[in-house]
DNA sequence: ATGTCCCAGTCTCTGGGA
């Protein structure tokens, strides 16, 4: 079994790289981060026609996960179960400017379900913007509220893999120049003791295990020309609980798909599971 | 290197986010 994960950064201006995607590396599950859909306009019947349902968890705009899975997809969870997002439109209060409205756990980015016997958590972390402004305490308490939910409602026993952009980047190894980090986001301690709280809840960082050297990115910025250089970060993450853990024969990452023709700014990475 | 790409709305350009 073949589970991935992508921020395809508008699932609209990339579903033909994705579909393409699906068919060259045949994932069983793929999640997906920053669909920027409402889920009215998710696209089932190309994916359906592909061979694999897609849940999907949007607002419109900004945010949206989902997950496709041609192994089902039962016990669907959004949001943490606390409710559906709110429309991003004019008019619906949420604001991405005014700070006085922000709060991420508005936001579409979490979508669960199970697949192929394995509960898969499809998720997009909060950017934080810098360190002195309320988006970055946004993030910290959406990672609060994630572990909350893991340790409340889920089993460190169960077969789980928690996936996505968590906009992270766990250690030094995994930034081009940590030097240049010290003060921002991405890298603070804060936010690494956040990674480690979900580790230390039962999960492994299984791509880590297969690929334990510096540059292994899954993120360039697309200015500047970073990806042929190889500036970029390590914030993509796929995270499994021990009986998923001790499944695992591997992990990779799809540097190909950041090449080409409006590629997403992150490239894909997956592990594969024994039978 | 404020260098690119995405989106919606103000709509063939602009502003905001990453």
């Amino acid at each position: 079994m073949r589970i991935a994960t992508w921020n395809v950064n508008s699932l609209k201006a990339r579903q033909d790289r994705v579909l393409e995607w699906l068919e060259l590396r045949q994932p069983d599950v793929l999640l997906l981060q920053e669909t920027k859909l409402a889920d009215d306009a998710a696209p089932l019947m190309a994916f359906g026609m592909a061979g694999y349902e897609l849940v999907h968890h949007g607002e419109g705009r900004w945010n949206g996960v989902a997950i496709a899975s041609r192994v089902g997809t039962a016990d669907v969870v959004a949001n943490f179960g606390d409710g559906p997002v709110r429309d991003s439109g004019p008019g619906s209060g949420l604001s991405q400017t005014a700070e006085g409205d922000f709060d991420p756990l508005d936001e579409a980015r979490m979508v669960s379900a199970v697949c192929g016997g394995i509960r898969v958590v499809s998720l997009y972390a909060p950017n934080g913007r810098a360190l002195d402004t309320p988006f970055y305490a946004g993030k910290l308490a959406w990672f609060g509220r994630l572990s909350r939910w893991l340790e409340e409602t889920r089993d460190p026993e169960e077969p789980l893999v928690l996936g996505g952009d968590l906009n992270v980047a766990p250690e030094d190894l995994d930034v081009y120049e940590p030097a240049d980090f010290v003060g921002t986001t991405h890298t603070s301690a804060p936010e690494r003791a956040a990674l480690d709280r979900l580790l230390d809840w039962g999960l492994e960082d299984v791509v880590r295990r297969f690929h334990p050297e510096a540059g292994f990115y899954t993120w360039w910025d697309y200015r500047g020309g970073n990806f042929h250089k190889n500036l970029g970060m390590r914030i993509d993450h796929l995270y499994a609980t021990a009986p998923v853990a001790a499944r695992a024969t591997g992990a990779e990452r799809d540097r190909d798909a950041r090449k080409g023709t409006l590629p997403s700014d992150h490239a894909p990475i997956w592990v594969d599971l024994a039978d």
